[in-house]
DNA sequence: CCCACTGTTCCACAATGTGGAACAGATGCC
DNA sequence: GGCATCTGTTCCACATTGTGGAACAGTGGG
């Protein structure tokens, strides 16, 4: 086998924990190396943290470190779960839906939604994309993206969804620049209407935007004016919590 | 530093690129390792997956290995998102809510619930947990479990929690037997007056249990009898796909 | 008490990983 | 166009590290 050796026999025994733990012996039997360097091999990944070994039992099983890796192989997966608690607090406090996008493309695909059960709600778009120009997750992510992304996003005309949906590249780009300096977004009726929305950003321990948070609602009771600001409050410091939630999930 | 180094700075690079891709040389900088050794180390991590290299560039990021060792580390973590669109499927066919939960000594934890939207509908209790023998998840998991697991479950009295509460452990263990037997599980208002349920559980590639999805509703409607065969066979195979889908994400 | 396993540790040895150097390619500047 | 400065890749002499068989202590079962 090509590359280093060492390193290739460590990823053998994680993998043959992925089928569930084992002991020493049983690692060995599994991976077909000799119980020695199993055992060396296991105490440089518990050190590492990834690899555990039981309380009480000489078993042995995958550990955190793995989690934190992941999460930042892949931001959209770990999130789902992260952001849903902070999510349901957001329902409770505002008593609309709120919900979490990431951007792809020219759109926001939609991961995860809380729904408030009001008996006048909005349909749950989670698993579905909305181009990104009509809702306020939109304007969040491409506000805080790279100049590459924004100026990929801005190459090519915008389609209205509705009658008040800004599509002016112009308008647009100042628009992202009032959303850059502010921190949050809203949108008023324009992907459809009667629904308006509000979104701030979510950032990685890097400082790159990485998904965004929304409460939306239906036009004629949200927002309450006199709850405007302390709705783009409750958001804004919402998002912020899952950015450290995020970044405490990648800290050893 | 102690254990093995190839493998102690494998885990470097790959903290490394934790916050962000790289290319050799910014790796080699983050780690202070000389070029050469980054760029050995790469080559085998880009071969067992857990990196990978970014077309039309030299740039290394976390690659799926890592999210694939994650899953197995955390199943809960994971299958939130791997069941969410297959509980939304089991909420449109059968018009009730369903959800996902997984033991955690003699309870079951609630990872997630889709719901059906109907106007009469029940209290969602994901982040919550309920004692094991009265719900049907509860049921499923402890007959799926490991003889040590169901022992330890089975060593306190248990607590009703209405009148129809089942707390007789002889009874229980008939009923766990039956459960293991028949691969699914109805709960009749055992929980709470008013509420009936089934579950099915859901494997992991080892073929240990590791979460279960029920459905659940008001019993004045919810089974409708003509349909309890179909919403029990519906369940089950919602279950099925779930595990499937597991088995799919770990492998490579 | 004995046997059969387990996990842990030791250490002689040689194979592997090291890392500086060299190289090819790309990019930016003058 | 030429040069400088970076990049990633590859080579190879060398010595340090990882190897793995053996021995040992502990545990559980008969």
């Amino acid at each position: 086998m090509s590359g280093v050796q060492s390193v290739n026999r460590a990823f053998s025994v994680l993998r043959s924990l992925s089928t569930g733990p084992a002991g020493v012996s049983e690692i060995a039997e599994r991976t077909d190396l000799p119980k020695s360097t199993v055992a060396r091999l296991l105490s440089t990944l518990v050190d590492l943290g990834a690899v555990e070994q039981s309380e009480n039992s000489s078993s042995y099983g995958l550990g955190e470190t793995l989690i934190e890796l992941s999460a930042a192989a892949s931001p959209g997966r770990n999130i789902v779960s992260i952001s849903r608690p902070h999510l349901q607090d957001l329902v409770d406090l505002l008593e609309e839906d709120a919900g979490i996008g990431v951007l792809e493309g020219r759109g926001v695909y939609y991961l995860d939604q809380v729904n408030a059960g009001q008996e006048v709600q909005l349909r749950d778009w989670t698993g579905e994309t909305v181009d990104a120009h009509v809702v306020s997750s939109g304007l969040v992510l491409l506000a805080f993206s790279s100049d590459e992304e924004q100026a990929a996003a801005l190459a090519d005309p915008f389609e209205p969804w509705c009658e008040r949906s800004v599509t002016d590249p112009v308008a647009i780009i100042r628009r992202l620049e009032s959303v850059r300096r502010d921190g949050f977004a809203w949108t008023m009726e324009e992907m459809a209407e009667g629904i308006n929305s509000v979104a701030a950003p979510i950032f990685n321990p890097a400082g790159s935007v990485i998904a965004a948070i929304h409460v939306h609602g239906p036009a004629y009771r949200f927002p309450d004016p006199d709850r405007r600001d302390a709705i783009t409050r409750a958001v804004v410091r919402t998002a912020a919590r899952v950015s450290k939630r995020l970044a405490g999930s990648l800290q050893p």
